[in-house]
DNA sequence: ACTAACGATAACAAATATGTTATCATATAA
DNA sequence: TTATATGATAACATATTTGTTATCGTTAGT
């Protein structure tokens, strides 16, 4: 028999993780793996989105190795120079 | 002439307010307009959203009235009751 | 071997949001 | 008029993120 919780079953079981916690923890996973790809991608190192972005290098790598959830503020700092911003949306528009 | 600035003009105003300030402004007045919108029309009071959401009433009456920025947590466990949660769009898929 | 650039991390101060509790003014209903 | 529910606000403590500065181990290039 299982003895432990694949990552999916321990997201899925509601009575450990809300609903609301859950979607948050799925907007990271998507934030970070858009945020790193976006970055690499266009050739560039923390330290000069750091420069362009205006938040500082170790704020991003505290971002990109999610030591921490980034505030909106430093959200839509980092994302503009990447071509991301963000926006609300139905539940059920969850493509 | 015009002596003073729309609040539009001034928001376009590159030098004042820089692309990811006005991303994050349009977002809050997305938010604020939709959850205001969706509370009401479900019929529930800040006190009821706060028992809902587990987040306390004062801080749902910040950020109705922007007194503050939502931190992340704060905005899926507002907006997941709510019917709504947010992700990460291009910008030039502003519609 | 040396250098330079990289991402990660530490430590502490500063900034900001939230919790908590209480209260206020206003509107609505009885 | 009295009572009740609403949204807004105050004051303070707590929590979390970010700034700041410095450094670390690793990798790539010379």
């Amino acid at each position: 028999m299982k003895q432990v919780k694949t990552f999916s079953e321990y997201m899925n079981d509601e009575e450990r993780v809300s609903p609301a916690e859950r979607e948050k923890i799925n907007f990271e996973i998507e934030l970070i793996g858009k945020m790193v790809e976006a970055r690499e991608q266009k050739g560039l190192s923390q330290r000069e989105l750091a420069e362009i972005s205006g938040v500082k290098q170790p704020a991003i790598a505290r971002l990109e190795s999610m030591k921490t959830t980034p505030q909106i503020d430093t959200l839509f700092k980092v994302l503009n120079p990447l071509g991301y911003t963000i926006s609300i949306v139905p539940i059920n528009a969850k493509k």
